[in-house]
DNA sequence: TGTAAAACTTGATTATAGTCAATTTAGTCT
DNA sequence: AGACTAAATTGACTATAATCAAGTTTTACA
């Protein structure tokens, strides 16, 4: 019996005391999941979700009903924070995209926790900051006129965060082209044009970087 | 009249009571620094800084040891504010290029405070999911393909936060236009358009929105 | 490994929205 | 109130990217 504490697999919780782990993990509900099971939904929401094992993804459904990828979640990743603090959901789901194992929590016993416990509010606030961060920088991105524009910064953030010039793109283009707002076709294009032109080098989805775009 | 609250230019203290702004104010240190200091750098990051008074970069370094500049900073800018609450900057550097009156906001202090008072913890926490909500609802706007659902979708959303189908559009067509991805002019036809569709029925910023977009 | 299903690419066409420029309207200040 | 400035509207034109469709490649899985 390995006592596994999937809390454990969340950055949140990973520079938390054994004990404060474990204090958090009594109160999280463990679950086995199919792929395909839609885990979070705007009428069941009031949860925070840990991905023990297994990947996601959480979108939201245009008005025209289709999905928009915000986020691809993956093993450690964990989504939920804006609903536990009592923001309500209307339009987000999380879907898993394989067999996962997932920790769910509950609304009402984690608030209780943080107000005990001053160091899990501060963990929670940075992670807030970070998730900030990242759709300022979605927002800035979608915000900018052209496709190529939004590509080139897109990359050239790549690069600052992988710490080199030859990066991996995390999504797939379906994906990215939804992240970029736009399209796969599109997107597809603005990435043979620049590597016509000699600024990027690219197989499949390692590029490398050659000029700064 | 109103004594200047440096804080108060920062989005995740704004939401606090003025009273609590005020304690925030007093763990701010106030600094006069000359041009070419540098007042955030990988080894010294754990803090927000604000900008009463002066001019400012932010620059990273490139892996050839280039700077590459990514913010221009004057008064009434601030940076950090995810630095303040925990993530780590390993290759920011903010230089004063004039001399500058700035504020200074350690993490340590500021850590502090939320351990005290947990009350303002959580307030800062419900603000920042706030944030990240809006910041969601934004980034789902600016992914619709067309400027018409983008601007339905927005019109809907405000009937359902004023709960009233008479909303006030709450910035400006520029701001607006800017906040949806598109242009003012652009704006301005999608909206003549929907008022002679008989969509809507609009003066000014004042609009009855007549059947569900 | 072989097969089917996704993902991606490429081309031709169309439509949408951006740009530039000229007016009109609203807001502000003394 | 009148004059000035900023905001919004309208028009003509252009460019960009979306769409539709057909092919190719990659990936997943039996």
């Amino acid at each position: 019996m390995t006592e596994e504490l999937c809390v454990r697999l969340v950055p949140l919780f990973n520079q938390l005391s054994i004990d404060r782990q474990r204090q958090v993990e009594q109160l999280v509900h463990h679950q086995h999941v199919r792929r395909g099971t839609i885990v979070v939904s705007p009428n069941n929401s009031n949860r925070l979700v840990i991905i023990e094992q297994g990947k996601g993804r959480l979108y939201q459904l245009s008005a025209a009903g289709e999905e928009q990828v915000q986020r691809v979640l993956t093993t450690g990743d964990y989504v939920g924070e804006t609903w536990l603090l009592g923001v309500t959901n209307s339009s987000s789901y999380v879907e898993m995209t394989t067999d996962s194992d997932i920790c769910i929590l509950d609304r009402a016993d984690f608030t209780r926790l943080i107000q005990n416990h001053s160091d899990i509010a501060l963990k929670l606030l940075a992670g807030q900051a970070a998730m900030i961060d990242d759709l300022r920088q979605q927002t800035q991105l979608m915000g900018l006129p052209s496709i190529e524009e939004r590509l080139a910064m897109y990359l050239n953030h790549l690069v600052a965060e992988q710490g080199s010039t030859l990066v991996t793109l995390p999504l797939k283009l379906k994906d990215l082209s939804s992240y970029l707002g736009t399209t796969p076709e599109t997107l597809s294009r603005k990435l043979t044009q620049l590597q016509k032109n000699g600024q990027i080098d690219r197989h499949l989805r390692q590029i490398r970087v050659l000029k700064s775009l």
